[in-house]
DNA sequence: AAATATTTTTACCCTTGTCTAAAAATTAAG
DNA sequence: CTTAATTTTTAGACAAGGGTAAAAATATTT
């Protein structure tokens, strides 16, 4: 139905409104996407067309409700594929992203609704971030970054902001993962850094780290 | 590495090697890819550019061992998600080709190499065509079509020489699949009809049927 | 309110993969 | 052994998607 181009450009359009709260921009769209303004506008104007976002000149996008679910349903693809990585084959789940970027494409509603039920319609992916339903709709919980947490709480991790290899890689060497539980015993104010407990652990990590972290606090 | 265009087209003369034992033509090419033998002519000089296929203009190609190989891993992928779906998602035979077409071209290794170990590492498909092992190689089983079998001859399914969706959903409304132990009750010279049991059943079938089944015989 | 800086768009070019129409080579008939 | 039919290749064109360089619009300073 979409090409895979159009798909990418959607998917990158509904993370940034998201992101940023309102119209998305040009450079913005270029920067996420790794490719050149000019670029940017052309497609923008094509997927317009298609009614799938709006697009006023000089004005930045938004996206359209057709083209919002369009979005959500690549994404939900991607997170259901995620999980299949790392469920079914034992991936590791700081290796998981680049593979799903491809999975996400394959077009087949049938094969989604039987991947979902076989891994049991989870409602989140290995990295903590929820996966839409069906309809495009997204469960958002109310979770805060680590670095907003302050002295003696305590929280569970719920997912992480930033996905690179390197911190996914980090986190483990710490090992942190979604459901760990965390308190904080210290938080020096001058550079945002931390003191927190891990299991029977503790040791420092830098402001960013903590901004990464989601944790549910209850 | 390889195009989606350029994948297509080595699995394509790959299997039109095997059907045709020699050189493949252009014009067989486009039929099987169904476009138009100008293009054919373009994509195969490209491919030989790069030392894919063998061609001498207006003689057909030849894969030559690294087109050969690339080809052989694109039929192995497809053969391991045709099992996939089959076996953990629950797809009926028939309704497996076509997303296997897509998911044959994504490009991990090592997602095959796990997919691979979950399947159990399976040496067929859901059709009984041969899964090529990481190398290419082939395990070709000696297996022939039902229709060159004789009168009170018993032989199991091994697999499908057409495989559409008709054909397989008339199999299935026959009780016959992978594994199915046949048996020749009579055979018509005149038009190549049989008279088969299978199981308690017995029934007809015409010679277009017995010419798509291959069996094995013991 | 000008002048500058930044962002965005336009105009034009490139690559991949496809098509149509015409030319060239090969094969089949007479 | 010519002629006709078929196959294959070449010569343009086109759509998608992306890039450069310059123009136009908007935002920010002075
Ligand atoms: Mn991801
Ligand atoms: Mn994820
Ligand atoms: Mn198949
Ligand atoms: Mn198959």
């Amino acid at each position: 139905m979409f090409s895979l181009a159009e798909e990418n450009y959607l998917k990158a359009i509904y993370h940034l409104e998201h992101e940023n709260q309102g119209e998305v921009s040009t450079n913005a769209i270029a920067e996420r996407m790794d490719t050149k303004p000019s670029s940017v506008t052309d497609m923008v104007q094509k997927l317009a067309e298609k009614d799938l976002l709006s697009y006023k000149k000089y004005k930045g996008t938004l996206l359209t409700p057709s083209g919002r679910k369009i979005a959500a349903n690549v994404i939900r693809k991607h997170r259901l594929w995620e999980v299949f990585l790392v469920e079914k084959l034992n991936f590791h789940w700081d290796e998981v992203h680049v593979i799903a970027e491809q999975l996400e494409h394959i077009q087949s509603d049938e094969l989604i609704a039987r991947l979902d039920k076989f891994l049991g319609s989870p409602d989140f992916d290995p990295h903590g971030d929820p996966i839409p339903d069906k309809h495009g709709n997204v469960k958002r919980t109310e979770k805060k970054l680590l670095s907003e947490c302050e002295k003696n709480q305590r929280g569970v991790c719920v997912g992480v902001k930033e996905s690179s290899g390197e911190f996914l890689q980090y986190l483990d060497k710490r090992k942190i993962s979604i459901g760990t539980k965390i308190k904080v015993l210290g938080k020096e104010f001058f550079d945002g850094s931390m003191i927190i407990q891990v299991g029977s652990d503790q040791f420092f990590i830098s402001q960013k780290i903590a901004e990464n972290l989601y944790v549910q606090t209850n």
